[in-house]
DNA sequence: AACGAATGGGAAT
DNA sequence: TTCCCCTTCGTTC
């Protein structure tokens, strides 16, 4: 599910499958944005994430612009091999025999197939408005060339809670509720906290921090913000954890949507914190007033 | 069957 | 701030 790790992921996946080949672009649904049409039988260039913004190109003479993906809060992409649905996807099949699809999206080409349900967004947008939108978000975590001293300097400059704007795209682009509480929590920090309270230091953890955690996201493919039982890797800073393995169900996050906190087993606190949950170990992430 | 949540975000008020 | 959209899945009646 979609945080920033989840569409860089996907992104790697659909070039993997789809890079250089002619793809049939169709809409069961009946409900893109600009329609399909215009995009369908060119070849696909690139698939790229910025944040949880997922980017797909075209080769001329497709039209200029991209395809622009976001998954929102239920979006999600399925891969089917050669075209033939797989048994998981039950309801998806039942849908469409009924007439109610609920693809948005389907790209199929030799070999694959993937479809969209759910989306936020399914439109293809034209380079103003790509520009609009890559204006409108803060560095990436996840992209080599993002510039942590613009997240620095934009938390350091705000009273909001950190929490907050953890949660904010212009400010960060590609962190969402799971990993905000559980960035805060690695950091033993109030998400309460008011950003500008925060020490230079203290942000550039977070900012580090948030790269090796979306990192693994992408190659698990889940959140994982835990060490992993005999995980020693401690080299470079010293205080930075890296967690490299899976872990089982139930101990891969510390406090998010957890009764007790992973760590000490104090009774986790939930407060809406930005118009979501948010939820701290009162005891290792005591409030500063 | 009906309801509520869920890793999100934009538009309207 | 509040409302609304998107879909799936588990729980409750």
């Amino acid at each position: 599910m979609p945080e920033g790790h989840t569409i860089h992921r996907l992104a790697r996946d659909l070039r993997r499958d789809l890079a250089g080949q002619v793809v049939a672009v169709t809409s069961p649904q009946g409900r893109f944005s600009g329609g399909a049409s215009q995009i369908d039988g060119f070849r696909l260039l690139s698939a790229e994430a910025y944040g949880k913004h997922l980017l797909i190109d075209f080769e001329p003479p497709a039209p200029d612009g991209v395809l622009h993906i976001h998954l929102g809060l239920f979006g999600r992409f399925t891969r089917f091999a050669d075209g033939a649905p797989s048994r998981s996807e039950k309801s998806s099949i039942a849908n469409e025999v009924s007439g109610a699809s609920s693809v948005r999206l389907r790209l199929a080409a030799a070999g694959w197939a993937w479809q969209l349900s759910g989306p936020t967004v399914c439109a293809f947008v034209n380079d103003q408005e790509l520009r609009k939108l890559r204006d409108r978000l803060g560095p990436d975590p996840l992209r080599s060339n993002a510039d942590p001293a613009l997240f620095v300097a934009s938390v350091r400059a705000s009273r909001r809670a950190i929490g907050a704007l953890l949660l904010d795209q212009s400010i960060v682009a590609g962190i969402g509720n799971v990993y905000r509480s559980e960035l805060c929590y690695r950091l033993r920090l109030d998400p309460r906290t008011p950003g500008n309270e925060l020490s230079a230091d203290e942000v550039r953890w977070l900012w580090d921090d948030a790269v090796a955690l979306l990192t693994i996201g992408v190659r698990l493919g889940r959140i994982v913000t835990v060490d992993a039982v005999g995980d020693r890797s401690t080299k470079g800073s010293g205080r930075r954890r890296n967690t490299v393995a899976d872990l089982p169900a139930g101990k891969r996050v510390s406090v998010y949507r957890r009764d007790h906190c992973l760590g000490c087993g104090a009774e986790v606190e939930r407060f809406d914190l930005g118009n979501r949950w948010a939820y701290v170990c009162p005891v290792e992430q005591p409030s500063q007033s």
